[in-house]
DNA sequence: TTTTAGCACTTGAAACTGTGGAGTGCTAAT
DNA sequence: ATTAGCACTCCACAGTTTCAAGTGCTAAAA
């Protein structure tokens, strides 16, 4: 993976490229190099190897008389060197730990809560979603009498998730009723995915239900809604203004475009489609790498979790002289800690 | 309320200068006065009059050669004369009610709802809250035998509100003790808020459950939990990029001061808590009103619904140069619509 | 052969300048 | 009381200059 044609110098002073870069955010100069990172060599030198590096496609000029920028070549082959030698680095992991203590039970909390953590440590905007599969299934119902035109459906679906919802009836019921109608639905709509419930299934529960047949129809919109609901998509930003800090962001035009694409979810999802694949591990998408041209100068970065049916993810979005040592740390460790926390969470 | 000094011509001066600044965000001319708004006089006549009004403190000039500019006397005097006049316009209220239909049952979703909902009408950033008063109390309890060492706590609240937690526990019971421990939670916690769940009556469950005592303290935890979110104030936004088009927040330093309050709930229910008076009605704190200095050049418009014990309030964020007679007339619609939708569901 | 010092060259950022237009206040005429 | 006319002010904008940073190249040194 790595280009033969670079010496170790040249890698040196590669890194040093992107480092100084990834902290200034400006080009950067031969002298500055030859300064501050104590090479044993001229700036005249360093302007070779530089230049070297240039016609290579490591480096980028803005213009003709500023220091050179690291291309979306550089970032690559720095992050590929990074991953898989973090984890050998010091770290907050008590602090992840002790901030995941507590319960983290509904996806939609979840989500919320790992976007406002990845912000929270790394100074990027934090990001979590999840794809809709359209796989909820009801393991159990229960339904909770309340009054004659009002009980409570509880479903019970796998991960432990819980729902549950009232449903109103315009017309009176008993304890019974309620009884015989979860009977029915723990018989018959178990185990189906919401597409599965098919009409004839329905009829068959309203046949069972008698005169009170008419309980089944608002009740099965309750039941659709909420496994909609947890099929769907869904994405969770948090710390937008981190991104106002980097002068990538200064021009609130583009930022404009940029958090448009962010703040519509669909749109996202959408991005985030065309880059995720299914296999876990840490992904980094770097400029261009994104599939949309609003993110042309954006990385993201986001780790893939797995759990019982449900698939997410956490990352981070930022500019692409992201400081990716400690964000890819970061996340594999949020993420991480997110997975073994609900993991046992469901022992 | 309306200052004396004030000729009808002038009112309608200072009105037009207001409806052309808040239209295009540029000082306002004499002569581009005369020429849009057909007032039968030169721009001399404007000039003179614009000067009285600059002297008695509604119009501000940004520098000596350029026109005018509304102060926030002016603004206020603009909504008051605006309130209780904006119901014979005509309106979304078709659509408003179309978007509202869905069910709104969660507290949390319905400040997410009502925060888009503002953002969509508006173009402005959509901001809902809830205020905690620590007043939640639970009707009713029930118990959901899950397996041996599971079950679901359904806690039903006033307002329609029903939460479900899974409750794990470190030993085994059975499907009897569940019972017996949501009728002792039913005889001894109902109605009670989170406070004067006192560690006397704790005790008492736990002698009652005898050698199952230790189902008690990890549910207790669950509802004490599930209490104290009901309890917490909350913050929703939505359409935060909406500012962005505003030359207003074009400079990002300006921006970031003011989305980092935004971003922040505890320091925007600070914000809000300090301006928030209880009573119904429209709230419009334009620019200084605000007890804020990031919010200086900020208008803040909302409305509270109030709703058995909870209280919360729907509004919108936007530069002091708001369309005020459309945002106070969206917000108000949009608050009744929320209103009458929950009252209704509640019957 | 590699490194380095020196130098001319390029270029954008920032400071400066000049011009034009928009808007004002004042005065005198209506 | 209103208005036309006019001199004045001042910002926005475009063009210009200056300056510093950084480069590439060449020739000398290691």
């Amino acid at each position: 993976m790595a280009d033969p044609r670079l010496t170790a110098r040249q890698i040196q002073i590669l890194k040093a490229v992107v480092d100084a870069h990834i902290n200034n955010g400006e080009p950067v100069g031969s002298k500055y190099l030859s300064e501050t990172d104590a090479f044993n060599c001229s700036p005249a030198t360093i302007r070779n190897e530089m230049a070297s590096l240039e016609q290579m496609g490591y480096l980028v000029q803005p213009h003709t008389s500023a220091g050179r920028v690291p291309s979306e070549l550089a970032y690559r082959l720095y992050v590929d060197a990074l991953i898989g030698q973090y984890s050998q680095t010091k770290f907050e992991i008590d602090e992840i730990n002790e901030r995941l203590r507590y319960k983290l039970t509904e996806m939609d909390k979840i989500l919320s809560e790992a976007s406002r953590l990845a912000a929270s440590f790394t100074d990027y905007t934090g990001i979590a979603f999840k794809s809709g599969v359209g796989k909820a299934r009801v393991n159990r119902f229960n339904g909770i009498f309340l009054g004659p035109r009002d009980f409570i459906l509880v479903m019970s679906f796998d991960d432990d998730v819980v729902k549950s919802k009232t449903v109103h009836l315009p017309f009176s019921i008993t304890e019974d009723v309620v009884r015989r109608f979860t009977e029915a639905l723990n018989i018959y709509l178990v185990n189906l995915t919401a597409d599965e419930m098919s009409m004839p299934i329905i009829v068959k529960i309203e046949a069972i239900m008698g005169s009170a047949g008419a309980i089944v129809h608002p009740a099965m919109k309750v039941i659709y809604e909420t496994m909609n609901e947890l099929d769907s998509a869904d994405v969770k930003l948090d710390g937008i203004t981190k991104l106002l800090q980097y002068p990538e962001y200064s021009d609130v035009t583009k930022l404009r475009s940029l958090l448009g694409v962010l703040e519509e979810k669909d749109k996202l999802m959408d991005v985030i489609a065309a880059n995720n694949s299914p296999e876990d591990g840490i992904h980094v998408y770097i400029g261009t790498e994104n599939d949309s041209d609003v993110m042309k100068d954006t990385t993201l970065i986001f780790k893939n979790i797995t759990l019982g049916n449900s698939q997410f993810a956490v990352g981070v979005i930022g500019p692409k002289r992201m400081n990716y040592s400690k964000v890819i740390d970061m996340i594999s460790r949020l993420a991480n800690g997110i997975d073994r926390m609900l993991s046992d969470e469901n022992k």
